[in-house]
DNA sequence: TATGAATGAGCCTTCATTCAT
DNA sequence: AATGAATGAAGGCTCATTCAT
């Protein structure tokens, strides 16, 4: 019975919550501390018995997300058993998750970028690259297992993942510049056509 | 029209290139002025007259490449009258373009991120939108042409020509986080086969 | 005078105890508050409830220990009856308290940089230099009874005084720099030695 | 001719002369970075244009005055040749050193407690202890010297050097605490003589 | 009485920009 | 035109102190 380590992980779950929304308004790469101890409603200090530094605190909301959308799509995923509902699942997730998480997708631009120079060199952020290859390979897995199974065309798989990732990610970018609506739904049903009118036999 | 006038010009593309170095280097977000002026040679005040400030910097950096990139396209595309060969030649040079320019290519991550928000208010960085709507509409009337003259099937344009962007630029991201290698020219080959396997009749 | 009083007396003295070995280990000028509760087994804010604030914590353990050493000194000297042996035991005290308290002795000269000035407007630590001129009092006193009594030669009181305080004084200091070694007995009774020939009719 | 080296080289001094100031008005251990600049007639940014960091301005302070100090008892003391003097010498100059410079010695009593734990982990301040047995096999040498042309008593060298340096020490911080008047020539003298007449022949 | 989560004043340090030379 | 010394606004972080429990 120890009510005091669930409060503190409530709060840094609301810290992270308030975060998310002072990135979507102002970048990650130009907030201050300040504005989302405010944002939280909390003094400057009392984000520092949470996070370490401020760079903890990106990495944290970073990594909390990516793993609360990867487990999102475990979850979905796992419980389709035929590749093709697989690849469409996974599709529509990406977009409904970011639909619905439009601040988180804002942010994940600007993680991107510090993950691949900068700060990050010896950070959490190293690991987006390793998180890009974990999809391919699970992408490429789904795909190898449907060619197996005569549900795709033979293809190459590892390519094929790699341009659906491409895809995906092009299309959210797309939505952050506001090109594209991410909350049409017929966005993504168009690509799913496209992709398993191009794939299935 | 004066001598001075083109070494004032040749300097600042100097600066422009030393600063894409710097760029690749610490990345858009971490670099200082006196990094650049020290990578170009010169004193940290001369910097100023040749930009007006470190944001005048960055997009300078940004809008001479963007323009370099569109004419390297425009040129060469306006010079094909295939639908299918300007569609091929799009990809085929966006890969070269960034393969030899990955200084540029990482830069152009971060110089998205700073579109989207924070200090691009104002800034020449709103037109990153733009741009993506202008080549967007091109490549709609690309795809378009090629769907009147009977080239490729009937299609979305608009929607396929986001996909195509989408793609390109979910690669080429990809490519900064060293999951893919642009230089393999076969990526662009199979990417175009793929593509227009599915477009042309 | 209910047993509380008592206990919290007890606690007290046990918080001194563990700010002294704090102060041994980090120094009077970088300890936190933190660390001394931690040292002490308690809570940050019970020390609040020992002391007043950070300065009274600190000025506290010098009052307590400085009161403990003059009571020391005070109790042994007192029972002495020829100046000779007042003097030596005077050093050879000395040197002993500090030797069996080598935390309590680093603390010292923090304390004497903290009573010069700084925080020490207000506080107890004012009372460096009186205790200072006190000793010296005493000291001089014992002087010019020796001289009364025909046991030392005739000298300048105030002046041999401030000079045995002093030779004293630098001792300590290099005993904390590591220099020489306050445990060896030697040193106090070369100084005895010295000190008395010079003295001693 | 590069008056630029000789102008940041005034300028240091310049600050290390304003940084005394402050020291002796509030003390090594609470001054702030703006105190200094402003007492030197400079922009805060400016202090960090001559030293690194705030440590590093302290520690430059202390090495610079250890060495002026230093460079000024050997320049006097090599000028004579007989031990008796050379001790004379080392006695009064130490004195009107000080004297002469009031907010420096307060200074040296913070420095000492920075040497000795602390902060002064790696910094130049662990030198503290080597300068004191410097000087102790310096005063020992003297000492010896004295004894072998015959001019001093038998004595044990080492301990007489350690003692000598303890009553200076211990006398320029009864100047600090205001016990003792340092601008008191007659101090000076009186301890001469009573050094001399001990240990001369 | 004991606690430790919360707080914010305060300070070191950075760095874009200016301007005298 | 070119420079770099000087600047100070700005912001991350610390830590003594408070106070609700």
């Amino acid at each position: 019975m120890s009510p005091k380590i669930i409060d503190k992980d409530k709060k840094r779950q609301e810290i992270i919550r308030a975060a998310f929304e002072v990135f979507g308004r102002q970048g990650v790469f130009n907030f201050k501390m300040i504005d989302i101890a405010k944002n939280a409603g909390i003094g400057k200090g009392t984000l520092y018995e949470y996070f370490a530094s401020k760079e903890d605190l990106i990495s944290g909301c970073f990594n909390l997300h990516m793993e609360y959308f990867g487990q999102t799509l475990k979850d979905k995923i796992e419980s389709l058993s035929d590749p093709g509902d697989k690849l469409k699942a996974l599709i529509e997730l990406t977009f409904e998750y970011f639909a619905s998480h439009q601040s988180i997708l804002n942010a994940m631009f600007d993680f991107r970028a510090l993950s691949v120079q900068g700060k990050g060199k010896e950070s959490a952020f190293a690991d987006f690259s390793v998180m890009y290859k974990k999809y391919t390979e699970f992408l490429a897995s789904v795909l190898e297992e449907g060619v197996k199974i005569g549900r795709f065309r033979p293809l190459d798989a590892k390519f094929t993942a790699s341009t659906i990732l491409a895809i995906l990610d092009g299309m959210m970018f797309q939505a952050v510049l506001g090109v594209i609506n991410i909350r049409d739904k017929s966005i993504a049903e168009k690509l799913n056509k496209a992709l398993l009118e191009g794939i299935l036999k």
